[in-house]
Parts: C-alpha cells; sequence; structure tokens
DNA sequence: CGAGACGTTGACACCGGTTTCCAATTCGGG
DNA sequence: CCCGAATTGGAAACCGGTGTCAACGTCTCG
C-alpha cells in the first residue's frame, strides 16, 4: 500500500491469475486478516461501518474462503460422509438429495463411499477412508447402519455417527428410523380388509433388522386381524429378485395357496409376481401382492404394486441435521412413519 | 509430559486424544519434518536405513497425513466432484462405484452433487459449489453433460473437467462416451433379423444429445435393413414413463399397427408395455419391445425387457483416471460398446 | 479532567504439511 | 591425506485461514 497511485489502484484486483487470499481482501480493504476474518465469521463486535466496507471487497474480489486453510486452523473439517452398501440406488440416491438439501447452505460438502458387506476388508477401508479425509461426520445406510461394531470404530475414530434404520439402533441424537414394524402391520390391515384371510409373507434376509421388523409387523398385523400364521404360507429371501422368484414357487405350490402375499421389499415383490405368471395365477385377481420401498420398479412392473413408501428424503435431511449439528441434534425427529401407497396389485380375493 | 518414565516414553504415542502430526513423527524417529516428508512423498533420495526407521513409527502412531494441510501447502487439493442431474438412479450410482474403483488406492475423494437442471440458479449454485470446496476436477454426467457452457465455465473455475455423453461431446482427453448410435443401429438390426418390418420409435426429449443419437441410429438401422421409417410410427417421449405410456397408446392405434417399437430408454419401454397392456396386446407375442439402459426395472418387469447396457463402470474408471491423471488422460479409452442384451420382450412377429 | 469501561482493531503465533536454501556428512579420486 | 562432488538432514518461510491478547480510541462517570 505504499505505492500512491491514486484510487484505481488500490480497488483494482490482482489479476494473475491466483484465486484472491483473506490477505488481499485486507490488503485492499486497508484492514487486518483478523478483521476480515471476523466479516467472514459474522463476528458481532464489529463496526458496521467497516463490515460493510470489506464486504464491498469480497464482493468485488469474488473472494471465497479457502476451505483447506479453515480446516487446518480449525482443526475440524466439514466434510460429512456417506457409506452405504445398498442394493436399493433409488434409496441411496433419495438420500443424497435430501442430505445435499440440507447442508446446501452451509459450508458443508457431501463424500460419498459405497463399500462392500462381504468384503473381509471393509472395517479397514472405512477406517482409511474416515482417517485419510479426516470426516467430520458420518452417515450410516442400513444395511451396514445396523452393525454397532461400526458404528463404534467411526465414533472412535471421532466422527459423529448418525445411523438411518428401521428401527431403535442408537439414541435419538444419532438416529433416524422409520417404522416399519408399524408399517408392515398396517398394510396387512389393508389386505385383511380387502377379505384376504389366507396371506403369505415372503420374509427378508436374517440378520437384517429391517428384515426382522417387518416379520415382526407382520405377525402384529396378522395376530390384530384375528388371523393365524401358518408355517407353510412363509418363505424367506435375500432381498433379491431371484429369491422372490424362489420363494414364490414355494408359496404358490402348497395345497391352499395364499390369496395375497406380502413381500419385504420390492424386488423380491417382483419376483413373485413373476412366479405367479409363470404359474398362469393372474395377478391381482387370483393373488394380490404388496412390497416395500417403493422403488421404481414398482410402480412400473404390471400390475402397479402396492406399496410401503417411507420418507427417505425427510429422513435424509433430519440425519443430515444431526450430524452438522450435534447440539440440536436430540431435537430433530428420530422416527418417522411411512406410506402404503396403494396400487393395482391388490384387490379383494376371488369370490 | 514432565514424568520421567524412561526410554518407554520416547517411543510411547502421545495419548492426548490427538492425531500423530507429522511433528510427532519426526520426533519419535529423530529426524526432521523433511525427512518425514520425503518418505511420505516416496522421494528416490533418501537413505533405505532411514525410510525403514521412519516407515516403522508411521506404521506404530497409525500416523495419516492431514490432507487438508497438504491441499494448502500444494496449493491444489484432492477432492474431485460428480455433478448430476438424473433421473436414473441406478446409473448415477454406478457412475460412484466405478470412480470409486479409480480412486480407492488414491488419496482422492469424491464429492457429489445433484442439481436441478430447470433451476434458474443451476450455474450459481456449481459455480460456488466448485469454488467453495475448491475442487480438483468435475466429472458431467448427461444429460447436463452436453451443456458446453457449463463444462467452459467449470474449466475457467480451474477445474479440469470429464463429459460422459453418448457422442463426441468434448475431446479425448476430457470424454468418455458410448456410441449409442451404433448400439440402436444393432437393436434394430436384430428386430430386423427376427423378422420384424413395421417397428415403431419412441424418441427421447428433443435438446437431448442421447435422445438425438439414437434417432440417428434408429434411422441407421432401418436403412441398413432397408426398411422405411413411416411418420406414423415415430412417437417422442421425454424420457418418462408416463410419456412411455401415451407414446405407446399413440403409436398402438394407427391403422396397421407396429409388431415391435424400439425405445429410447426403459422407463419409457416399461410405459409402452402398459399402453399394449391396457388394449390387450400381447407382449412379446403381438409386440416386441427394445428398451435402452438395462435400469432395474428393464430385467424385473414382464416380459423381461430386452435393452441396450452401456459399461457404466468401465466409462466412469476410464473418466476418473482421466480426471486425477490428466498427463495419460488421451491415453485412456473415451469411446465404449454398448452390449445388446437379448430377453424375453422380443420374438418373432407373430405371422 | 482523569480514570475506568467498553467496543473495535491489529500483531503475532499457530494449525500440519511442503519447499527453499544451506550446512553437514559421506564418499571417491588424485 | 586432502579436496570437491554427491548425498542427506535441518532451519525457516510459506500456504490461508483462526485464536489469543494487547492496544487503541471513545464514552461515561466520579
Amino acid at each position: 500500500m505504499g505505492t500512491v497511485s491514486a484510487g484505481e489502484e488500490a480497488i483494482s484486483s490482482k489479476s494473475d491469475g491466483q484465486k484472491p487470499t483473506i490477505n488481499d481482501v485486507a490488503r485492499l480493504s486497508g484492514v487486518s486478516k483478523k478483521t476480515v476474518s471476523r466479516v467472514i465469521n459474522k463476528s458481532p463486535l464489529l463496526n458496521q461501518a467497516t463490515r460493510e466496507k470489506v464486504e464491498a471487497v469480497i464482493a468485488d474480489l469474488g473472494y471465497v474462503p479457502n476451505p483447506q486453510a479453515r480446516a487446518l486452523a480449525l482443526r475440524r473439517n466439514f466434510l460429512i460422509g456417506l457409506i452405504h452398501d445398498n442394493p436399493n440406488a433409488q434409496m441411496v440416491l433419495g438420500v443424497q438429495e435430501g442430505i445435499l438439501d440440507t447442508i446446501r447452505k452451509t459450508e458443508f460438502a457431501l463424500v460419498v463411499r459405497p463399500v462392500d458387506r462381504h468384503s473381509p476388508t471393509m472395517f479397514d477401508d472405512i477406517r482409511h477412508f474416515i482417517e485419510q479425509q479426516r470426516l467430520y461426520g458420518v452417515m450410516l445406510l442400513p444395511p451396514i447402519s445396523e452393525n454397532d461394531e461400526l458404528a463404534r470404530m467411526c465414533r472412535d475414530l471421532g466422527c459423529t455417527v448418525v445411523r438411518m434404520g428401521s428401527a431403535r439402533l442408537d439414541d435419538d441424537a444419532h438416529l433416524v428410523a422409520s417404522n416399519d414394524r408399524q408399517a408392515v402391520s398396517e398394510a396387512v390391515a389393508w389386505l385383511a380388509e380387502l377379505g384376504h384371510r389366507r396371506i403369505g409373507f415372503v420374509a427378508g434376509p436374517e440378520g437384517f433388522r429391517s428384515a426382522r421388523e417387518r416379520e415382526l409387523g407382520f405377525a402384529d398385523g396378522m395376530t390384530r386381524a384375528g388371523l393365524a400364521t401358518e408355517p407353510e404360507l412363509a418363505a424367506r429371501g435375500d432381498y433379491r429378485f431371484e429369491s422372490g422368484l424362489a420363494a414364490g414357487a414355494q408359496l404358490l405350490s402348497v395345497d391352499r395357496p395364499p390369496t395375497a402375499i406380502f413381500c419385504s421389499n420390492d424386488e423380491m415383490a417382483a419376483g413373485v409376481l413373476h412366479a405367479a405368471r409363470a404359474r398362469q395365477i393372474d395377478v391381482p385377481d387370483d393373488l394380490s401382492i404388496v412390497g416395500f420401498d417403493d422403488t421404481a420398479t414398482a410402480a412400473h412392473i404390471w400390475p402397479p404394486l402396492t406399496t410401503v413408501r417411507w420418507p427417505i428424503a425427510a429422513m435424509a435431511q433430519a440425519a443430515a441435521s444431526k450430524l452438522i449439528d450435534p447440539a440440536n441434534a436430540a431435537s430433530q425427529p428420530s422416527f418417522f412413519l411411512s406410506d402404503l401407497v396403494r396400487r393395482a396389485s391388490t384387490v379383494p380375493p376371488r369370490e
């Protein structure tokens, strides 16, 4: 600033191709770095005139604080990780969008990490991911969100962790959950209301909390409707299409086949649908089918599938809020209700 | 640390809850920061014994260099952004996994940003995203990858840009593309080979490069098969299920309806399938249908859809390579061939 | 009118790496 | 045995922000 070449000079930007730094802003507005820092951080103890002067220079220069430098100085960063091993692309993307909605106006960024649940190195991979990127927090999606050991490891690494699941996996501040049990129970109630008495059930894989919850919900629903659950009307799948095909074949080959089948997810429901078709069993007239998740498939197969839709976006937004603002985490809702989407795959039983 | 517990002390890790830094490594291994830095960066001019000693301490401490500090000092960072506005969740997730495959062993991380193509603030959003995070590079997915102005803006912001598309959108170093035109042409050839003569076409939305390429490919295929394209056998959709429903209704209500329909994506193919079903037209016996993309829907609807599958993972991997290693970008493949997945939705026409 | 309180601002060290520059050491050759 | 080149290690500056703490001017009060 020793040069005396009138106002022009002082205002002109650096024009050396580099991004402007806090020093440039300080120099051009005639204040110290610290003051600029105060402006950026909206410090309350700051003269209004000074603030405006600095803000003008910032706008003029198009200055944006360097997040890496900030992260270094603050000894914390603004990266949150999304870790998932999920077969349901739509859900994962829905979650990504929900998180983005919440962090858009903040300085946080979302970094993603698909993992392989069956890989022996999964824990090491995740550890390395968190340590290398110095993640501020991570969000765990089902099914790996059900892994307590994993959640503990992430916390030991200094991350705040929020888990998404279908049951109470953690305390309210670190959890968002859909109430699958209740949702399934309501879906069964709907089938009973239509007049179905023999209702089949395709369970999800053992060891999955969501599968367990849906099983419990099915039992609840049957009990509440005054119906007995018969072992021959229950099959187990692994959430994949092919397993639905097998389960459908199994359930439809018993002496008195069910008039309706609840499937623990849409993919398996599609499989059951194919199995029925292969046996010349008409859906929905001879067999009603209900799925779970409301994937794109559910809406696009024929007949469109009655299914349970859970509020992914709202859950993801709440989860992100808990992640970036742990102080108010507990005040965000933790439990979310799912809707039964009634489509053409469920009708009253024949006769 | 004032305690006098002999040699133990010098070797024991800090145990004050903080992550070890390069200074800790230097102190414990009795060398300077610079030497540790050389070890980390695999500098060749370094005594082997020294290197091993330092590496032992690093392993012992579980030291991981702070990427923010590195980014600051190197004046570049290791974040690559994935920007997309894509209706196809599976594709986006496939791309994410492909990118991850490539960067897993590097220090790069992937940060995602779904955007809204129709938002008036999209450009500003993206600019802000890139500037705020100081992205090293970005990958653009279709359809926004087709926006030259956007690509230019990203480059002006100092990012390397790689675009994924269905045609030559950019030079080889900044592009990965599937050859949709050829793939569609081959799909049409397959229909002709089955004996179809009246083949309908459902185009994608105007203004989409992929839609245009698929149109051209359809024309190519028809010409090559010696078939005339008739205006009444062509309809236009917007890549969504509902538009496929409408297009199907339109194409199937002409005097001499087609015996096969090529749809520019799977969602619209599902729509056409529903339209046929609503008209009691049997698929595949009365109508063969071909889709494009090989989404989950394609495999799970009835009948399973013959469709074009493009190598998303390979493309994403190549794109990521180009992004993180611009020097060798041109040596990575830019064009990828798609496969025709033949399923039950295509059979010879009824006589 | 001087002192203390207050609101505002700046100097300086620091975060954890890399780089520059230079000194120390090792080594080979004359 | 000495000298110069080659190799290695270290001190200090720097990247772009933030925290601490002291100094500054102004205002109020005794």
